[in-house]
DNA sequence: AACATGTGTGTTAGCGCTAACATATATATA
DNA sequence: TATATATATGTTAGCGCTAACACACATGTT
C-alpha cells in the first residue's frame, strides 16, 4: 500500500506528481493542461483526474520562465480616488477576465517618479502588455515601455505622441466642445473650478483649450480657483460657495469634473441658488450618478469603460504576442465624445 | 573591439551579463540586487553601475522560483462599481505599496464560481498572500486557500467563521446601530430600500439584524424593495419615488448604502419632499461624498480604507512569511462602527 | 510499395534566478 | 598565538515548468 502524502504536503505537489499517478510523462500532462501540442482523450481524461485528485495548482512561476511570457498585464492608473479610473479598471478587467490574462495593478498618484518605479516592477514580471495612463512619462519609462518586448497602451489621452498604441479621447477637444457650447448659449463671463492641475495634465489640457476657444469667441475667464487638491464633490462645493462670493457677474462655470460640478451644484440647491438662470454649469466626464441628480448637469461624455475594454483587448489579441517587428502593432484610436446638454446650462 | 548587444537585445539581458561587466559572480550580483547576504560596497557600486549601463531588468519569474516566493498578493473584491470596495482597495494598495508587494487583482462579481476561479489562478502564481472579501465560499475556494502556503486575509465581514485572519466590521451590529437609532428618534414605521441581496450577504446581514431589532422593539417594516440589480444612486432615487408613491404612511426609510440613501434623498429634493419632517432617511457606510449633499445623511460609517490597510500589513507583516504553524498568525480584528447622525433623521 | 503527412508520446536541455554550501580573508576574543 | 566569528565571494544544484527535437505508429497519396 503506497502512502499519498498529498494531503499533508499539498504545496509541494508538482506536474511530475501528476504525470506519475497519470502513468505519463511531465510533457504529455504539460500540453493537456495549457492544451497545446496533440494528445488522445484518454490522456487528457487520466490527466484531468490525477489533477483534480492530487489538488494540482500548477506553477506559472516556472510555466512563464520556461516559455518566456506571463499571462499578467500591468495597469498603472493615477488614482482610485475618482470614478473614472474606477470606471476604466472595469473595463480592463472586463477585457482581460475572459482571454485568461490577470491584471497586475498600481497607482501613480499623477507622479511620473512613482510611474516610472511602478512601470520597473512590472516589467520584472514579463507581463503579457502594460497600460499606462496618459502619453507623458519620465524618459526612463518610456525608454523601459520601448525597449520590453511586451506590448504598450496609452490610454484616456490622444493628445501627443504614443509610445506604441494609445486608446482614449482629446481632452482639447473636449474643452473645446464646451466652450462652443456655453458661446452659443449666450453665456461669455466665465469661470473656471479645478484642482490639481499641475498634475493632471488631462484636465488642464481640456482648460487650456476651453479657455483658448472661449476668448477666440469674444468671451471672457474672469476667475478660476485651481487649488492643490485632490477633486472631489465636497471640494467643487466649497470653491463654487467662495467663487459666487468673490464674482458676482458670472453666467456660468466650467468645471474640471462631474464631481466638482455635482459639489458646485450642492451649493446653488443649498442656498437657493437658480441654475441655470443665476449661474450655469458645465462638466467633464458624464459619470451616471449625475443622471440621479434633481438637475442634469451640462457635460461631455467620456467613454471609460469603453477605453479599458479596448486596451486590453489590444493587448490580448492574438495577433504576434509579441510586437517588436517595426511596430507593426501601433495604432492610435481616438473616442468620439458626445456633449451631453442637461439642464445646467 | 567587443560588441556590445545590449541594445539589440535589450529583452534578453540577464544577471549573468551584469555579473560578467561588474567581474563578479551571479551570486553577488544577485546579493547586491536583492539585498540579501553579504557584500562590500565595492561590488555594490560595480553591480549598480553595471545593472544601469545595461538597462537591466530582474525577472522575478525566475527569481521567486527559484526562491519560492514571490511579492505578489492576490487581491478579490466583488465589484469596482461601488466606491466602498475601491477605498478598500486604495487601502490595500497603501499598505502594500512601500512593503514591496504587488497587487494582482480580480472582480468576483458577488459569484462564488468566479471567486473560485480567481482563486485558483492567483494561487498558481505563489502569492506571498490572498486578500478575499467575505467570509462566505465555496469550499473548494476555502480547501485552496487553507492549503496553499500564502497568507490568507478575509476582509470586511467577520460575522462568520474565518479561514485563518480577519479583517472587518460587524455588518449586523450595523443594522442593528440603526434599528436603534431610528427608534430612539421614534419612527416606528420603516422601508427598506436595498438591491441584490441573494449576492450581496453583506448588506443582507443589515437588513435582516436592522428588521430584527427594530420588530422587537415595536417597529414595523412596513413595505420593502429589493430588486435585483447593482446599487446606484439612480436606482435609490426610482425606488424611492416608487415606495413613497406605494406607501404613504412611513415614518422613515433605511437604505442598503448611501448611493441608494443619496438617490432617495436626491428624489426627495426635486420633489420637495421635507426631509427628515415628511420622511427620514438612514443608510450604512459613511462614503465621503454624502457630506457635499444639501442635507448630511444620517449613516453608519465603515472603515474601509482602514480595513483594506490592515489586510496589507498583515499579509505584509515580517512574521514568519509563510505561516502554517498552526494558525499562530490567524486573528480577527473587528473594526468599530460610528454612526453619523445626519440631517435625514 | 514507397513516401508524405498527421497524431501521440517521450527525452533532453534549459529558462534566470537563488538556497545551500564551500572557501577565503579580516577582525575579534581568549 | 590559537580559535571563534563576521565579512565577502564563489560553486553547485536545482526551482517546476516548456521548447525543441526524436521517435513511433497511423493514415492517406501516388
Amino acid at each position: 500500500m503506497t502512502i499519498d502524502n498529498s494531503i499533508v504536503q499539498s504545496s509541494a505537489i508538482t506536474m511530475r506528481d501528476v504525470a506519475r499517478l497519470a502513468n505519463l510523462s511531465e510533457m504529455t500532462v504539460s500540453r493537456v493542461l495549457t492544451g497545446k501540442g496533440y494528445y488522445s482523450t484518454n490522456a487528457e481524461k487520466k490527466v484531468l483526474a490525477a489533477a483534480e485528485s492530487l489538488g494540482y495548482v500548477p506553477n506559472r512561476l516556472a510555466g512563464s520562465l520556461a516559455s518566456n511570457r506571463s499571462n499578467l498585464v500591468g495597469v498603472v492608473l493615477p488614482t482610485l480616488s475618482n470614478a473614472v479610473f474606477t470606471e476604466v479598471m472595469s473595463g480592463i478587467y472586463a477585457g482581460l477576465e475572459d482571454k485568461g490574462l490577470q491584471p497586475v495593478f498600481g497607482i501613480s498618484e499623477y507622479s511620473r517618479e512613482k510611474e516610472e518605479q511602478l512601470v520597473k516592477d512590472m516589467m520584472t514580471w514579463r507581463p503579457a502588455g502594460i497600460i499606462v495612463t496618459g502619453l507623458e512619462h519620465n524618459s526612463k519609462t518610456s525608454a523601459m515601455l520601448r525597449s520590453g518586448d511586451q506590448k504598450v497602451v496609452e490610454i484616456i489621452d490622444v493628445d501627443g505622441d504614443p509610445i506604441s498604441s494609445c486608446i482614449g479621447l482629446s481632452h482639447k477637444k473636449a474643452g473645446k466642445i464646451m466652450a462652443e457650447h456655453v458661446i452659443a448659449r449666450g453665456y461669455s463671463r466665465l469661470g473656471y473650478i479645478g484642482s490639481n492641475l499641475n498634475l493632471d495634465i488631462r484636465a488642464r489640457k481640456r482648460r487650456d483649450e476651453f479657455v483658448r476657444v472661449l476668448e477666440m469667441a469674444g468671451g471672457t475667464l474672469v476667475h478660476e480657483l485651481i487649488p492643490e487638491q485632490a477633486s472631489s464633490m465636497h471640494l467643487g462645493k466649497a470653491l463654487t460657495a467662495e467663487m459666487l462670493t468673490l464674482s458676482h457677474d458670472l453666467d456660468a462655470i466650467y468645471y474640471s469634473n462631474d464631481d466638482m460640478a455635482a459639489g458646485g451644484l450642492m451649493h446653488c440647491i443649498a442656498e437657493k441658488i437658480s441654475v441655470p438662470d443665476d449661474i450655469a454649469l458645465a462638466s467633464f466626464n458624464g459619470l451616471s450618478f449625475i443622471d440621479a441628480l434633481p438637475l442634469k448637469i451640462t457635460t461631455v461624455r467620456s467613454p471609460r469603460f469603453e477605453i479599458g475594454r479596448l486596451a486590453s483587448n489590444h493587448i490580448a489579441s492574438a495577433d504576434s504576442i509579441r510586437p517588436r517587428s517595426e511596430d507593426m502593432h501601433s495604432m492610435t484610436i481616438e473616442l468620439n465624445l458626445i456633449l451631453d446638454a442637461g439642464d445646467t446650462t
